[in-house]
DNA sequence: TCGGCATTTGAAAATGGTTGTCATTTGTGT
DNA sequence: ACACAAATGACAACCATTTTCAAATGCCGA
């Protein structure tokens, strides 16, 4: 454990100057960003990172619990850094800002709906859309 | 009004063969289907409609709110003939199997949230799943 | 019934996000 | 340093969906 430790999110994978470019990209914005964004972000920064790279880079990161992952409205995926605890998101769908929130009143309905129709095993999608005041 | 009304679900398009063949392969389907399959169905009972036409009448039926629309995890849209309330689904994820459920309250905590952020123009999508009777 | 015309259709091409390919580069353990 | 697996990236392939546009078709008035 030298002192250039720095807690990087990716279970077993080597930590190249390009995972942590996304992940710093990622950490660097409060919204959700399409993985073209932040390609784009990243080159306008100096930081070249293949397309291919960040997509797989984002896949990796959502898939191991450390980035949000959902589709907007036109069905394009978009990361976002996260808090570990389950929640749910308010998003802008003009701007993207997003706001984490938090419904255990959702939680408790959908298990309890499930359990009336018998089903086992039950997880659930939740996002809120709308107008942000600043773009109302 | 004459004796051949029959109520087609469509505002004020014109009720040609292929949007009624559509609309037909909608209702004697039970699950949610794709674009490409209610085409492939329509293509084996006979009715030829080309494709771009299933997609077009399936967005106006969706638009019109005669059917949901749901995106699958892998990010195709897929379609179901749906009851006119606003209302969720309850999926097995087996089986695909769907139940309709109701949740005033979580329509009433989602406009709360979105009006205490200051979010205006709010829609939401929930999605239940989980692993049905039969599939357990 | 006929004609004119806007709507609809559909084959084919375009789109656009995402994924696959594969030769080259880069970490990492020895 | 060495060897080798993992990672990269330019580019092509994918594939659902959308667009294009000329031809076909419903509708409505004369």
């Amino acid at each position: 454990m030298t002192s250039t430790e720095d807690h990087f999110p990716l279970a077993g994978a080597r930590p190249t100057r390009q995972r942590r470019a996304v992940a710093t990209a990622l950490q660097s914005c409060d919204d959700f960003r399409s993985a073209q964004e932040i390609h784009e972000l990243l080159r306008r920064t100096g930081e070249n990172v293949g397309l291919s790279t960040v997509y797989r880079t984002l896949q990796a990161l959502a898939d191991n619990g450390d980035v949000d992952v959902l589709r907007t409205e036109e069905g394009e995926s978009v990361y976002r850094r996260c808090s570990t605890a389950h929640h749910h998101h308010l998003v802008c769908r003009r701007c993207g800002r997003t706001v984490e929130v938090e419904g255990p009143t959702v939680e408790r309905w959908s298990s309890s709906i499930a359990a009336e129709h018998g089903f086992t095993d039950v997880s659930h999608t939740l996002e809120i859309f709308g107008t942000c005041p600043a773009c109302a």
